[in-house]
DNA sequence: TCAACTTTGTGCGCGCGTTCACAAGTCCCT
DNA sequence: AGGGACTTGTGAACGCGCGCACAAAGTTGA
């Protein structure tokens, strides 16, 4: 999921109650916060634990827990105040600022990426395109202008670049990567089907399409099995073990 | 991370070793995968779990008590065999069948997916492309004419699709997915922002852009404050509790 | 043949996360 | 004003997964 994470470091005597929120409670945090947006726009004020965790298909129990982490933010009886959770969640999440975001490859993904509305929907604001190609360079995508992967270093710095990511092919992520980091980037969002070997206290977290179609073969090919009753047993050609033992002494 | 998970269902009585694989391990196993894959393209021939384990980003301990639950796939005072290990992983994954994918929703991201390559190298196939809009509908797409959304349950019918990408807008997700359901498809993979309800024994997997950069965005602003030396505690502006309590009686 | 070295496979302890169940707090109705 | 219904917040138990450390197994070299 993530090759280095500071996570869990108890900042020792900090003054907000936000010390040392799980990371699983962290990535649940936007599910919600997406679940009580959508609710705030349907003019709900108030919403329940079970009503929300419904909506954000998990278990009540769970979500109580994980709000408790951030604070006493509900009311006995009555639930949660949509638009008060969702700005204390926003805040814990970091969405008050504003994050300044550079995707590296402008290719089917990338440009996808940079298309994306989702992205300016909550702070975070596409500032840079950067490509190899030449002939790219120069492009007009999205509203912004494609520049030289030779200009990494001085639009990092120039922009203010807080997060990168990487939609190149694997053969390039990981010198990409480098020189995010070398330039001050410290968290980045990988696309490119490889893992990234980066530096402690760089974050890193991975997209992988291709990861999540193969679980769900295995889910569908086991699920199938068991849906037939496991009769069949195919997929099972031997192919000999290669000759590992009793090689030429 | 998942609705609906038949996982670790103890298939009794099986022949194969395969029973009971934890989440978390096959959740590596593509990644393992992809390395070894790499691997046999420059010529290697084995492996060790030491070299392995760096080359996917885990501890070796992880990866032998990984591959462990595959059977006994390895030498000891060797190492593994990397393409036996190959095709053992690529069983259990079920890539040795082919799996047909449709693709709902060509819009910039369901275009960018419809010409990623990364699909195609590993036994999944994508076999139609559907959308509402009507400018659309028979496009030419990564070689594909995209078809009408109304043509859904017959195009998974047709076409034995066993997987759903829902690529459409968070409002139309939904509704796409009961089709897909009601027409036979038991493993979905949204890339819309929104969760999906699915019946007993459909299993989804959820992509979120948005969500990965929140997170991203949570540990950046954690990160950073620590660097800094807890210092300063910006994001604090008190933002006076709604009135929730204490209301005219 | 035997000893030294390498590497796998796994038993075990530990810590995190999930779930249950309930006390404590709030509102509503009479 | 007070009882009943509802909901949060959390203590406690449980289960999974991770990592250490080591025995078992195999290889290399003399």
């Amino acid at each position: 999921m993530s090759s280095s994470r500071p996570t869990r470091l108890a900042g020792p005597g900090r003054p907000t109650r936000a010390v040392g929120i799980p990371d699983a409670t962290v990535a649940r945090l936007p599910v919600y916060l997406r679940a009580l947006t959508t609710l705030a726009e349907d003019g709900v004020a108030t919403v329940s634990s079970e009503e929300l965790a419904a909506a954000a298909g998990v278990g009540s129990a769970k979500l109580r827990k994980d709000l408790s982490h951030l604070g006493s933010y509900g009311t006995r009886g009555v639930g949660y105040d949509v638009e008060y959770l969702v700005y204390q969640i926003s805040r814990e999440l970091g969405l008050t600022q504003d994050w300044r975001v550079a995707i590296i490859g402008v290719g089917n993904l990338g440009h996808a990426l940079a298309n994306y509305g989702g992205f300016a929907s909550r702070g975070f604001t596409v500032v840079a395109l950067l490509d190899a190609d030449r002939r790219l360079i120069g492009e007009d995508v999205a509203g912004l202008r494609v520049r030289s992967i030779d200009d990494l270093e001085e639009v990092v710095r120039a922009e203010g670049v807080h997060i990168g990511v990487v939609a190149t092919p694997a053969s390039a992520a990981q010198p990409v990567c480098d020189r995010l980091v070398a330039a001050g980037v410290t968290s980045v969002l990988n696309f490119a089907p490889c893992v990234l070997d980066v530096p402690e206290g760089v974050m890193v977290r991975k997209v992988d399409l291709s990861t999540e179609l193969q679980i769900l073969a295995f889910h569908e090919q086991r699920g199938a099995v068991t849906q037939l009753g496991d009769a069949l047993d195919v997929t099972s050609q031997p192919l000999a073990r290669p000759g590992l033992t009793g090689l030429a002494r």
